[in-house]
DNA sequence: TACTGTAGAGAACGCGCGTTCTCGACACCA
DNA sequence: TGGTGTCGAGAACGCGCGTTCTCTACAGTA
């Protein structure tokens, strides 16, 4: 395994579970295995390493939802299965985006970015999946980003999971008036 | 005006802002007026401070929002219309409680407490507000926070401060199927 | 065998943090 | 007036941060 996957993968651990700002350059370091003098080489700085770490995520998390959802029939209802598999994952500290952005949002702009990014995507994605049944594919896409918004940040802070559960019955409901 | 307040105003200003650990204790002092001494008396550490900050701003969040509400006839849209105004407020950065989560809650049970205990009160007041003409109060209120949270986090992050008014109208889908 | 370049380990640097300590100024009472 | 306690200002402390530098080891080439 290459020394940048190395430290991502360390990165992504850390910084999630605990993070950004509580997590040293050096932590990560120690638990990558990977000499210092590399990390600076691969990334110039812990910021660029945040955001490499924020991508990856980004990529890794739409892929999973994408593929998982893509082997149902009922595509939008599996959306929120797979929120609810995420919520009851052990470690699970709600969306990495919205962490990294209330922490790190108003002192960097491209952490800021590349949340939206994330969610601007995440947005595409559902508008995508609702196209060709939903009268406004565009506002039953962005009812549902609520409704997923909703649901991580309920389970995280408050500990419910099952908003998922919650979440998708609402979903079911604008579905079925928008005609799917 | 006393030390207490004083303190209390510049530390939700600065950590509103910026978030929690990119404000040093020596700013709030600064800010505020207040000499460290007497900081450190009011607050004898970091975390009491912030905990401090987060409860009183709980307080008047929700203190705010039911006072508008309150005030009109039709309270369920009201409270998507009180939101889309404080997301227009200048310096809006999203919910105070998910960003000292995301940021401090790995790290400080206290402040995951907070965050948790803000949530509970705001699933508690909307429950309350649909008791009455809803069939199942509980249901509809876990509903609209599900709205409320993601509106929230939609506005934040995406910048989208349609977002309240896109959350309003599934809510009077809700509202009109439980009978409101 | 000598020379060169690269790599790893970790020391060093400058800074800012949360917290505590020092010291001089000043009010209050005998 | 002299003694006592309180207060504010800010220096000091120990630590951990992000980042850079130094030193040693060694592989590849002539």
């Amino acid at each position: 395994m290459d020394h940048r996957t190395r430290l991502l993968d360390a990165a992504e651990r850390l910084f999630y579970e605990r993070g950004v700002r509580a997590v040293g350059v050096d932590e990560v370091r120690a638990a990558s295995g990977v000499p210092l003098k590399r990390l600076y080489q691969c990334f110039p700085s812990k910021e660029e390493l945040v955001v490499a770490y924020l991508r990856r995520r980004d990529q890794r998390w739409r892929a999973s939802l994408a593929e998982s959802v893509a082997r149902r029939d009922d595509r939008v209802p599996a959306v929120f299965d797979w929120l609810e598999n995420w919520f009851r994952e052990p470690g699970f500290r709600g969306c990495a985006f919205v962490n990294s952005f209330g922490e790190l949002g108003a002192t960097s702009d491209a952490v800021a970015r590349t949340a939206k990014e994330h969610k601007d995507a995440l947005r595409h994605y559902l508008v995508d999946l609702v196209r060709g049944f939903a009268a406004d594919p565009e506002e039953l896409g962005e009812q549902l980003l609520l409704l997923v918004e909703g649901a991580i940040t309920s389970a995280a802070v408050r500990g419910d999971f099952g908003a998922a559960r919650r979440a998708r019955e609402v979903a079911e409901i604008l579905l079925a008036r928008a005609g799917g």
